[in-house]
RNA sequence: GCGAAAGUAGCUCAGUUGGUAGAGCACGACCUUGCCAAGGUCGGGGUCGCGAGUUCGAAUCUCGUCUUUCGCUCCA
């Protein structure tokens, strides 16, 4: 059999795949009804580790940074909202595919292109013309009279209109309709072989109310970023917040992707934990190189290799953004995005100033002046941080005595069980002792209670649900109150006292591990 | 959306030229045992992704459809 350490990048992934399925940390969406494309719910384990993560997160954020406060925003906000993102201008494109090359185009841009090119045929003609009429020749004379440059410029007068009344009816077969009979061809292929098109918005509508009115629609947000920005005030206000400041939150976004694929790496409902950070203007890529450092070290602090992780400098800049750059971490498919920091210079409050008709400005005390700030934005994934930590934690080891075992080797602060206590045998009463430990152990961990199978059985059990430590009870612990902690990593029991495992657990288990 | 591959028990997979569905592990009960995947006995669990078609008869052949993985395309 193949051992995982020999597997490729994709079958390590399917390995990771069956294994959270198996494990409970991860279902298919309706699962009973054949799946949804790329919606997965969280299963027992799944929704510990998930919540640990954003735990480590929101502490590191929120409760270490004294300039930094959480808040918890809708997911549906004012229609307005995403125009002033420019959510609504950017996020939708009407897309047609050529059957023969493959292709795909944007319709629009298509029915440009060919525009286009019958302008640049009438400016020929135009140009011939001159060339013969010498200096009597007389431009806008000539295309109100030659039949060739009417009949074009007609074509496109009519073009435009149909073009924009299907866009506007969202009729999408007269607009297909159109690119036939306009007889445009793909560049690659040269043929008219047309999927029908198809309007492809990147965020999820629905109705506010029930009446199904244009004036009702309301998106589900594609990103949880608009809502801090719209309380800026607020906060800055009711928290007696001084620039440079942060606003931190957690929660879902949606985007219908076209392609949403790779397990939980990229799916229509995600969660964003984001922090937008106010700065004095001029000031920002001081901050914006301080965030990129320290989001870095957070996520080397989960003790994976450091060569796992690397930055990735944004070229190409969206219309937003002054710098940005990802963190991208090696995912069993490759170097891939984990978080996005990104200057947001102050292109969000002054397009909802814009909008909303509302001074979103921060008199500075310090220089006297009033001013739109500027944004400094980090952005991670949780499902994708969650991908990471799960990747880079599964590991198979080869036993001393030739027997393999799963570990989850997640950071223990972040593993969905901490412990699990099991009498050695189911006699003598030993579960009794156990489950007494076990009550008092869960009022501050997640504990688990094992007594069936051998004990090596229920050992491997919990490595591969990543659980740090296990308790055992046995006939000694009766006598003299000691038990057995067995360590997940090292395999390697030890015998306390049971006064002290409390101790133990809250030392292995205290946040300052990560966060210190 | 296109192309390729796949879908049979919780997981990994067998299943011959079409003839009423199997294994290992896992799960449950009991017996034996007691510190790193022990053994035994018994048991639960699948309308073979779903829907049509061909056939006396379909897990198997054909078509459609859904889902997943990979590639293309897209990606604030």
């Amino acid at each position: 059999m193949l051992t995982f350490a020999a597997m490729n990048g994709e079958e390590r992934f399917k390995q990771i795949i069956s294994h959270s399925k198996e494990y409970g940390f991860i279902f298919p969406s309706s699962e009973i009804y054949d799946g949804l494309s790329a919606v997965y719910d969280y299963g027992q384990y799944g929704a510990e580790l998930k919540n640990n993560l954003r735990q480590y997160w929101w502490k590191s954020m929120v409760q270490m940074h004294e300039n930094i406060v959480g808040i918890d925003a809708a997911i549906f906000m004012h229609p307005t909202t995403w125009k002033a993102s420019g959510h609504i201008d950017a996020f939708s494109d009407p897309l047609i595919d050529n059957k023969d090359s493959k292709k795909r185009y944007r319709a629009d841009v298509l029915i440009e292109d060919f525009i286009a090119k019958l302008e640049e045929k009438q400016n020929k003609e135009v140009a011939k013309a001159r060339e013969r009429f010498g200096e009597s020749f007389d431009e806008s004379m000539f295309r109100s009279t030659n039949p060739k440059i009417l009949d074009s410029a007609k074509l496109i007068t009519q073009t435009e209109a149909r073009f924009k009344q299907a866009l506007e009816s969202g009729d999408l077969a007269d607009v297909k309709a159109l690119i036939l009979d306009l007889g445009i061809v793909c560049p690659v292929s040269g043929t008219r072989n047309w999927t029908d098109v198809r309007q492809f918005n990147l965020m999820f509508s629905t109705q506010l109310g029930s009446v199904a009115d244009e004036s009702n629609t309301i998106y589900l947000r594609p990103e949880t970023a608009q809502g801090i920005f719209v309380n800026f005030l607020n906060v800055q206000k009711t928290g007696r917040m001084k620039i440079p400041f942060g606003i931190a939150q957690t929660g879902k976004a949606f985007r219908n992707e076209i392609v949403a694929r790779q397990f939980i790496f990229r799916m229509r409902e995600f969660e964003q934990m984001e922090m937008q950070f106010f700065v004095r203007p001029g000031t920002e890529m001081e901050w914006y190189a301080y965030w990129k450092e320290h989001r870095m070290e957070w996520h080397r602090a989960l003790g994976f290799p450091t060569s796992d992780y690397r930055f990735h400098d944004h070229l190409k800049l969206a219309h937003y953004a002054n710098a940005a750059c990802d963190i991208e971490f090696q995912f069993p498919f490759g170097f891939k995005e984990l978080e996005g920091i990104h200057s947001r210079t102050d292109f969000d409050l002054k397009n909802h100033e814009l909008h909303s008709g509302k001074k979103l400005q921060y008199f500075d005390p310090e220089t006297n002046q009033s001013y739109v700030p500027y944004v400094v934005e980090t952005s991670v994934g949780l499902d994708r941080l969650f991908l990471a930590v799960l990747s880079a934690s599964y590991t198979e080891e080869t036993l001393e005595d030739g027997s393999s075992r799963v570990v989850l080797a997640i950071p223990p602060i972040l593993a969905p069980v901490k412990a699990c206590i099991m009498p050695l045998t189911k006699k003598d009463g030993l579960p009794e002792k156990s489950r007494e430990i076990f009550k008092t152990l869960s009022y501050e961990f997640l504990c688990q209670y094992d007594e069936k199978d051998s004990i090596g059985k229920r050992y491997r059990r919990q490595d591969a649900i990543g659980t740090p430590y296990c308790i055992t009870v046995d006939h000694q612990t009766l006598e003299d109150g000691t038990v057995t902690i067995r360590d997940r990593d090292t395999m390697e029991q030890e015998r306390i006292p049971m006064e002290t495992l409390l101790d133990k657990m809250r030392q292995r288990f205290s946040w300052k591990n990560l966060l210190g």
